[in-house]
DNA sequence: GTTGAAAAATTCAAATT
DNA sequence: AATTTGAATTTTTCAAC
């Protein structure tokens, strides 16, 4: 799926989109020294490559009105396959939790949450989280406040990656 | 800044944008049931107010090449805010870091980091990361596998919520 | 990858409710 | 005050080269 290999060309266009996706592709096109056809073509590609997943608006949760940012770790009873994937379709339902990753060591999972109050967070924890089937231990931590929120990949690492390989 | 209240169209407007920052224009005026140029001017409200910070292409990270991710919890020696904000100018300037949260609770801070591969990170974890002045502590985590990753905010709860306050 | 042209979208000003 | 209409400009997206 993943295609062949990208060249400096395919990674700028990453790169500038990763930074602004709703630049238009005249603009793309002048950014990365081609003209737009040929541009558009490649983005194209990338997309049905998988490179691309999608485009999102970056939306302030704090603007909107979700105050509260919490990162939960939580430990289950049992770690089998169909115990790991059942906490995982909750996850992808519950809303609050935007984000679910699997880790190695202690924990199990790590989830980020966004809520609009304390109070709404507190009642999704103790009656839906805690709450889960296998669950063994829930551990919560405030985002007092957020110092770096950067989009996706380090193209830069990925540059001096491939000169050094050159 | 954040300008006076959503209504019900600017919600729309910013919950399809979430979903698709690439949509045109009179895709977006055509679902959220109004003609295109005062959807434009909502859109550029919206953006002026700082409910929309930006737009980006979700690049996938595993599909360009970064195989690790990792949480990284990091404990300071001293807490002053000099002390967190030196730190945090810190995460800005390392590329693997993609995100850095300041929390309450035992540890100081969470970062989330990307990799090409293990050795680029341990490398980056002890002669940066842990080397780094002020850090006492690193607990590192990998990512086995994510299970979910939504951006930016949940609108159904908004919605629930506005609906109960009504 | 480039050029050129048709279709579509953006974006503004004026008119409308 | 905000939306719609209409029109000029720009962009997208095909061809064919």
């Amino acid at each position: 799926m993943p295609g062949q290999r990208l060249d400096d060309i395919d990674r700028k266009i990453l790169s500038e989109l990763q930074d602004d996706g709703r630049m238009t592709n005249v603009e793309l096109a002048s950014r990365v020294g081609i003209s737009a056809p040929p541009c558009l073509r490649r983005v194209r590609a990338l997309e049905e490559q998988g490179y691309i997943r999608g485009y999102h608006a970056d939306v302030d949760p704090r603007t909107l009105g979700f105050e509260v940012q919490v990162f939960a770790m939580v430990g289950l009873a049992k770690q089998s396959e169909a115990d790991l994937s059942a906490f995982e379709a909750r996850c992808r339902d519950w809303s609050l939790v935007r984000e679910c990753h699997m880790l190695n060591g202690e924990v199990d999972f790590i989830l980020k949450c966004v809520s609009p109050d304390l109070r709404t967070f507190q009642t999704f924890l103790t009656e839906q989280l805690t709450a889960a089937p296998n669950v063994a231990s829930v551990k919560t931590s405030l985002v007092i406040r957020q110092a770096k929120d950067a989009p996706g990949v380090p193209f830069d690492v990925l540059e001096e990656r491939l000169a050094r390989q050159a």
